[in-house]
DNA sequence: TTCTCTAGGTTGTATTCTACAACCACATGG
DNA sequence: CCATGTGGTTGTAGAATACAACCTAGAGAA
């Protein structure tokens, strides 16, 4: 096998296992916010008034699955809806002040747990490491999505 | 934010918008295959003879998931269950006929996606970042699974 | 040997995330 | 003013998972 398909392969495998296992890790370490309610709450302290459609198109999750977990982060008292003055249809969603502590604080212990284990890397291949991964997920943006 | 904040922040990021989507696009390419199952199939046939609880272990599932995922896949004809005659309790797992045909066709596809994806990388790009990956994932390991 | 404890697996039950489909409310362009 | 489209919710169903209770078989102790 040529080089170029052995890293591929392994770039392939190790993804997967990462994927395998973060849903579990997340909840393990954050029981109080599953790794897509997470980045839901990221989502909108990045974006302050995104609409649920927003969210949906950009993590690939049917609307009634947004719709829902918007639900829930709201009866948690972490997320707001607010009825767009402009476009009665639209909820503009803004988090809550619970929800900024609490992201803060899972954000923070994530972090921690990130650090831990790329606390040994030097700096250079943090970056490059960090410079591949946005280009493998922008060429997967671009992807029909397959 | 020092660099290495910064860059570790984007892996974080990064890596768990990809872990977001994972399950989805592997559900969307292969209906027949989930992205468990095939990470099963895959490594029955890395060590033909394993059994349910190296899986679980393994994978930090639960022995019931594992149970139940293998006792799926054997409805499927994809992997066998055999007693270990050596200690009556054990089931040693194999890959049938129609379960390497299977994994080598996903396994094809998948690889297949990728490359579309990396195509165009050089070829050392690849082989750093699956270096870093495997870095990753082994301190990940290493842990104690946060 | 027999009894107890442990390990491998299965089954019952409940939860969570998810998609799809049907639906409602509002908006916008003829 | 109506037809069509958009944002969102609800009903329903399926998959993956965990936890707990259980069963069986091996292993070691009395």
């Amino acid at each position: 096998m040529p080089p170029r398909d052995q890293s591929m392969e392994t770039i392939q495998r190790e993804l997967t296992a990462f994927a395998r296992r973060a849903r579990a890790t997340a909840a393990r370490m954050h029981p109080e916010l599953s790794l897509v309610s997470f980045t839901v709450l990221s989502h909108v302290e990045d974006r302050p008034g995104c609409r649920a459609t927003d969210l949906a198109a950009h993590y690939m999750l049917d609307k009634s699955t947004v719709s829902r977990q918007i639900a829930t982060l709201e009866r948690l008292d972490l997320v707001e809806r607010r009825v767009d003055p402009d476009d009665q249809r639209v909820q503009v969603l803004h988090l809550t002040e619970a929800g900024t502590a609490t992201l803060a604080q899972v954000a923070a212990s994530r972090l921690a747990a990130f650090q831990e284990r790329l606390g040994d890397w030097d700096e250079a291949d943090l970056a490059r490491f960090a410079g591949y991964l946005l280009r493998y997920n922008a060429a997967y943006e671009a992807d029909g999505r397959p």
